[in-house]
Parts: structure tokens; sequence; C-alpha cells
DNA sequence: TATAAAATTTTACACGCGTAAATTAAATAT
DNA sequence: ATATTTAATTTACGCGTGTAAAATTTTATA
């Protein structure tokens, strides 16, 4: 049997060549001459070393990890958007470290301290928003090279890329109102997520530029239990009469699940076809949208693209190594889903 | 204003002390003389200084990480337990490392491969099961202290907790009986995770324990997609005129989701009220079941000792620094989740 | 083939901390 | 108050790597 292989320095003595040179192969393969790299390559085979992990984070300037925060792993919409972005990570070459806030501004600050003891080469943030505490947010910023996306805060980070709320809520306000009747806006009165104060607006804008009466269902509740909210305070929207139009565009599918258990459960027939008695539309495209019942009618958001973006500037930020001067936002369009709830 | 902190020697100077107590306050507040510690944290409030942590990780024996690998963080049900576990491990002081496997058994093994990396004190792994590379998965389970939680490998790792599929699928298939007709276990043919081998035959062993005429449906589908497997397969079972009973039992929630889908697209009425047409339960008490049309039926496994005694298992084996001679199993039971639809 | 230039490898030092062993200080017993 | 025990602190060394600068080898040019 081998020796055991303890560090670089006993590698580089099985490989034949010195340990700096070991190093420079492990950064960059390609760096080293080929024939040596056929030496290392074929020791690799024959022992099982592989560099501290610890020592080289030591003394490297910079790191190859990346954080990536966002505010709730246990919605689906999150967690596939996070493996999306995953991926894009490893393609760049660099280490993903997922953390998830759980709606909490206490953790989102315990996430973002505990990457800064990790010195991450940059860190994609999807915040909380209105619930972060923007103080603490933006000192992080300050310190390392972050890009948000998702929900944007004020001048935190180099860039943020997100959704256009606008265009996608005027998408599937026009659609509505060119199918039916006009949409009331089914939202929290109180809602954590800053994207909910864009779709108000946009809703608003939309309606107006429609000439259309806007009316605005807020109601309680409060945290991430979006369709909880949904379903309880849904319900009592049904069931107080206080639906004036037969039309419903929830602020996002969460709530848009709640309310359709809601209405299921008063008996209501939602869809568009004859015979309904509501029609229910969505915002985000939420995985489990295809299969509630009926299924719901919503608007995607890009996140391939937003992810895409994200990752790409970040990396240029990191190569680049300088705050750029200006910060970058984008929105991306959204596209309209039509299934059966509207 | 102050000079900057570079390490702890800088920092051990600003307190009047050396740098090695420096070390063991922060190894362990309490084993420093208390008059050095108050001046330690003193000097904490007015510099920001926090140690390295890849030196630290470099020296230790042992490093406070602690892998936690889950088969698929897209399902809600597995980011829920993620997070559970998570802040039972920090309650342990140690630091949880979430990586997902995405369905995948090569990312199962890259998984493994970069926490080995790490060098975490212990892991806890609910393993894909039978899509696992059960030798690579082994290897490691040889290597790094390991239990394994949700689905079982043969003779891997130190200790399994789980749930017992015969008691809750038992609970449940009695529950069905009693109430109106047999179930039939709907399920996938081939199916992914080992929990669906448990639970199709204590399926069986509870029917013939009632003595009634067990009938499986087991159709087409590979990979984690069960929603819509539920959805198109569940669809094709319906307009097959495939059913023989009006009840069926779903190998988890997640195809039940699907086939509630199907179901309604079908136009049939499920639940348990006069006037259905059919029944249908899942299990494992997933976060949606609660808002599915009808809400869903089903089982809850006990996660909250699943996940604590997961962890205090990892922690006993971390302390006593030894393999136990035997291999710990021990399963918990389920408890009826009664809803509408069923 | 000789020479210059470029690429590669080696030398030498640094990184920031843990920890065993030695020393010193505090607590307890006499 | 002194001797003894125990706890706290310091000394001294090592961990496994990155990296600048120096030395060497290889490649390109004449």
């Amino acid at each position: 049997m081998h020796d055991k292989i303890k560090n670089m320095e006993d590698f580089a003595s099985v490989c034949g060549i010195s340990r700096p040179t070991l190093s420079k192969y492990f950064n960059a393969p390609d760096s080293v001459r080929k024939s040596t790299r056929f030496k290392i390559e074929a020791a690799l085979e024959k022992f099982d070393y592989r560099p501290n992990i610890y020592a080289i984070n030591q003394n490297r300037r910079q790191t190859k990890n990346i954080g990536l925060v966002v505010p709730n792993l246990t919605d689906p919409f999150f967690a596939g958007i996070a493996r999306t972005i995953e991926g894009l990570i490893i393609d760049a070459g660099y280490n993903p470290l997922l953390l998830s806030s759980h709606g909490g501004p206490q953790q989102e600050i315990t996430n973002l301290e505990s990457l800064r003891s990790i010195k991450p080469a940059g860190v994609l943030l999807a915040p909380l928003g209105r619930a972060s505490d923007q103080r603490r947010v933006n000192e992080f910023t300050r310190e390392v090279p972050t890009v948000l996306f998702d929900a944007n805060l004020d001048e935190a980070g180099e860039a943020f890329f997100g959704s256009d709320n606008n265009q996608s809520i005027g998408l599937i306000v026009e659609y509505l109102c060119r199918t039916g009747e006009a949409p009331a806006f089914f939202e929290m009165k109180n809602p954590i997520n800053p994207n909910a104060f864009k779709r108000r607006t946009a809703y608003l804008a939309a309606m107006e530029k429609l000439g259309r009466e806007p009316e605005l269902i807020q109601v309680d509740g409060e945290g991430w239990n979006f369709e909880e909210v949904g379903f309880l305070e849904g319900g009592k929207v049904i069931s107080d009469g206080r639906l004036r139009t037969n039309t419903l565009l929830c602020s996002n599918d969460r709530l848009a699940i709640g309310l359709l258990s809601a209405a299921f459960e008063a008996g209501l027939r939602v869809g568009h076809a004859d015979g309904c008695d509501l029609r229910v539309a969505g915002h985000d495209d939420h995985p489990f949208s295809r299969y509630t019942c009926p299924s719901l009618t919503t608007v995607s958001q890009d996140y391939a693209a937003i992810g895409q973006c994200s990752v790409d500037t970040i990396m240029k930020i990191i190569d680049s190594n300088e705050k750029s001067p200006e910060r970058e936002v984008k929105l991306f369009e959204g596209r309209l889903i039509m299934r059966g709830s509207a």
C-alpha cells in the first residue's frame, strides 16, 4: 500500500515535483507544463489527496465562495430559484453557500454575519424587503460585493435584478379585463414583500389606463404563511359578501392557493367556464400553481434570466475587483400563464 | 479611531492579555477567569474583531461543522425538515451546512465529497434511497460519522431514524376501511424512494389483517416530479375506468395532490361527504396538503422527534469520539390527520 | 549552435490560529 | 501565615497552504 499522503508536500514528492508547482496546478491546471500536469494527474489516480480547504482559504486573497441568501427556502418558489442560481455559480467555477432567512430579519442578519466570516468573494441576496434591517444590510453590502435580486432595497448592493411588476401586472390585468369582469386586487394590508407594494401600484395604474374602477381588497394577516392568510381572510371576504366583482387578482400565487381553497370550501365554482362563480388569478407561476383546483392562471417571472444576470454581474464585479460607479437595475418581463382559474 | 485589528495577536494586545488565553475564551468563554473575561468583552465592544474561521478550522482536531443533506430542497416537505434540523444543530453549538441532492445520485455523491473537504464533525443524511450510489455512500459513512434519516440504506451510517410506515399506513388503512370502502393503493411502478416499498408492503399487510382484498394501482413515471405523475397517470386511471373502489390511498401527499387535480378536471367530486365520487388519502402531511381542494386527509410524520433524535445521536457520536458497536434504528409513529378528502 | 526571451519551477517566508508543556497565579487546606 | 492543590496564563511550536522573488529550464529567434 502507498504511504499516507498528509499534505501537499507529501503529494508533491510522490509526483516528483515541488509543492508550489502543485499549488499552481490546483489553482489552474493549465498553468503548468503539460508534462508536469500529466505527472500530477497520474499521481492523483494512484493516491487520494485533496488540498485542505481551510489552509487554502486562509492564504488566498479571495475565496471562491459565493453566498446565496433567499428569504424563505420553505417556499418552493425560492427553492427553485436557489437551485437554478446554485448551478450557475458552480458553472462559473465558484462554490455556492445557500442560506435561508426563514422569513425573519434577525436570521437575515445572522446569515450575512456568518457569510462574512466565510469571507465570500461575493453575495447574491434576495432580501426580505420591508422587513429587512436595512441599516445592517447596507452595512454589509458596503463591505462585501453584493447583488440583490427578487426584492430591491434602497441603494443596497451593486445591482438589482428583478421582475417588472408594472409589465407583468399590466399584462394580467389587461387579460382579465378583456375576457371578463375587471379584477379586484386581493392582497395583505401590511405585506412583507416590497414587490407587493409595486404590484398594488401597478394594478392601480393598469386599471386606470384601461378606464376601469380599481378595487383593493386588503386583508389582515402577518408573516409568511400566505396560504393560510389567503384561506382564512379569503374565506371571510367570500362569506361576508364583500365581492363586488367575480374576478380576483391576487398579489401572489400563494395567496391565490389559499383563496382557491377557501372558495372551494364555500362551494364556489372557480374558473372562466360558463357557470363559474369566480375567477382567480395569481402572480409568480409558483411550482404548485399547475396543480390547484382549478389550475391557476398566473404570470411567470423570468427567473432563468434574473438568475443568469445576477450571477454574471457578481462575477464581473469580482473579476474587475472594483465597485462599479453606478448601481445597475434591470427588470425582466413576465409571461402570462393561462390556465383554468381565470 | 482605533488601529485596525488584523488578528488575534492584535486583539490580545488591546485586551491586555495573551493570545492563547483569548483562544481559550473564544472556544469556551467560561474557561477563563471572570476578570479576564470582562476585559475581553469590553474590548469586543470597542473593536470589531472575529477569529478567522479558516485558521481556526485548520488547527482544530475537529471542526464545528455538521453536514445536512436532503434529497430535494424543492420539496417543501424536506425544506421544512431541513429548517427544523438546522435549528437543532445550531442549538447544539454547531454550524449546519445544508445541501440538496436535487433528486440525483450524482449530486448526492458530489455533496458528500464537498462535505468531506469541509471535514465535518458529523453528517445527517437523508439519502435518495434506491437511487443512491450505495457503494459510495457507504464508503463515505465509513470515513465520516453519519446518521441517516427519512430513508434507510442497508447498513450505512451509525444509525437510522425514520417513520414507522407499518404503523402509519396501518393507521390510515384502518381508518379508511372503517369509514367506507377499502382503499386501493396508488403509487409509482418504480418509485425512487425506499419508503415507497415499505408503504406498499405495509398496505398489503394492513389489508390482509383487516381481511380485505388489496389492490395496487401502479403507474408509470420517473423522477421526483410526483405531482405531475399523480396528475397525468391519475388522470388516465380515472378516465380508463380502472377504479374498482371509490377510495384511493396514495403512497405520498405529492402524488395525491396531482391526483386531486386530475380528479377535479375529470369532474369527480372528492371527499367523504354524501354525493362524493371518490375518497383520496395521502401520506406525510405535506405543507400544502391543508390547502388542496378538498383538503387532504393524510398521516403526519413525527419530524420533530426524528430530527431531535438524529441530532442527539450525531452529537453523542461526536462527543464519545467512537463508532458505536451496533447500528441504532428507531422508527416513530405517524398521526392521522383527518381532513376533507377522505 | 548560440542567445535572448518566456515559461516554469524552486526558495523562502507568511498567514492566523490551536494546543501541549511550562509557568505563574489563585484558591484551599493546614 | 504557609504549604499544597488547582486553575489560569504564557511560551513555543506546528498546521497546510499561497505567493513574491529568485533560479532554472524550456522555447523561440537569429
